[in-house]
DNA sequence: GCCGACTGACTGACCGGTCAATCGATCAAA
DNA sequence: TTTGATCGATTGACCGGTCAGTCAGTCGGC
């Protein structure tokens, strides 16, 4: 029993991680669900045994990874934190996020995060709902007088963030690999050109 | 034959606007080729006189569209003003070509420059024409000792865009549309975040 | 009567999802 | 220890719907 039950669940995520590889390379609506059933050298069928679609694939992995993100911008959040290391520790994340699975992020990014006709607006409140946390830090590092008020909380966050995706998307799109010294200096150039923009 | 010439000029870009009202609505992938010629109000065939590709119609409204905007950012970059004022006027030039036509807009960013994966692939590098050209004002900034050089240009270009790029994005997605005074202090505001970053 | 704009029914490929059948682990009864 | 019943995991051929693109033909100006 307890043999089987890895077995599925091994399955699963098997099927999960193929997937991610297929989206990757294909792209959601380019690549057919037997890619994923080959990729994962499973049969075609055992995909709808484990997930009622295709789109269920896809919101699966979004919301994996996008929960595990709002958690690290509450942690930040919580600190103890200056508002510039909070801003620092979340852009840390997205990009350390990016340096583990980078197929992953790819896949998020492109298919969901900024296919807003698609999967962007099914999980358009989920997503908001990390932009509105960014708002928070800000409004609060506003209101302790550490950032100036003339930007609005909300602006603030969606510029922060539009930056952040915009270099993971220039990345995600380069034929040439990026070494792990540029992630690292992009976390400060980030922090560096955002912040200073919001500090008093 | 002017006559005849005109009407079939006319035909083209009556399907070309009613595929920007389709595509806005419905989406690139969503919709059929026949949703847009009865929006024309034109037979379905027509489509095909005019176009060779569904895709074709898309690729046509990009270009249009972006080479206008690669005219504008050329026509801010060899001006006589300041750096800051600029990227003022780029940001004002996109914000105010979404005041102009928000469902235009709302195609190219959503079916072509966020959509890597498709459209964005094919245009990649006409879409990097423009972070290029405003990297270019950035360095040039940088060596008349306008902006400081410790973030690089091509860095500064993609959070510049980004930012832009990012409150639009939530525009379009918007429920309340937005009214001429945001759009007018945005502008001012996204200059006012990033340029403040790069300033020495 | 020629030429090009225009029409719209049709087709062929494609693909998401179904389902009937098989496999194999487990366990209780013989 | 063997048998066979049970049930979830697994398989992949197949179905049905969708749609981009074709094409044979009509219409109307010159």
């Amino acid at each position: 029993m307890a043999r089987a039950e890895t077995a599925a669940i091994d399955k699963r995520r098997l099927i999960l991680d193929a997937a991610v590889r297929v989206f990757a390379r294909q792209g959601f609506h380019t690549c057919r669900v037997s890619d994923i059933a080959d990729e994962a050298g499973v049969a075609y069928g055992l995909v709808y045994h484990y997930f009622s679609s295709k789109d269920e694939i896809l919101d699966t992995l979004f919301l994996e990874r996008w929960n595990v993100m709002l958690a690290a911008i509450a942690e930040a959040d919580a600190s103890q934190l200056q508002a510039r290391d909070k801003l620092r520790a979340i852009a840390g994340f997205i990009i350390d996020s990016y340096r583990h699975d980078p197929e992953l992020m790819k896949v998020i990014i492109v298919e969901v995060t900024r296919a807003a006709n698609t999967f962007g607006r099914t999980h358009l409140a989920t997503i908001r709902d990390a932009y509105a946390q960014i708002a928070g830090i800000v409004a609060r590092a506003q209101a302790e007088g550490v950032f100036r008020t003339e930007i609005t909380p909300e602006f603030a966050a969606l510029a922060f963030y539009g930056a952040v995706e915009q270099v993971l998307t220039g990345w995600i799109f380069d034929s040439v690999p990026v070494d792990d010294e540029e992630l690292e200096r992009s976390k400060t150039l980030i922090v560096e050109t955002i912040c200073r923009g919001l500090e008093l």
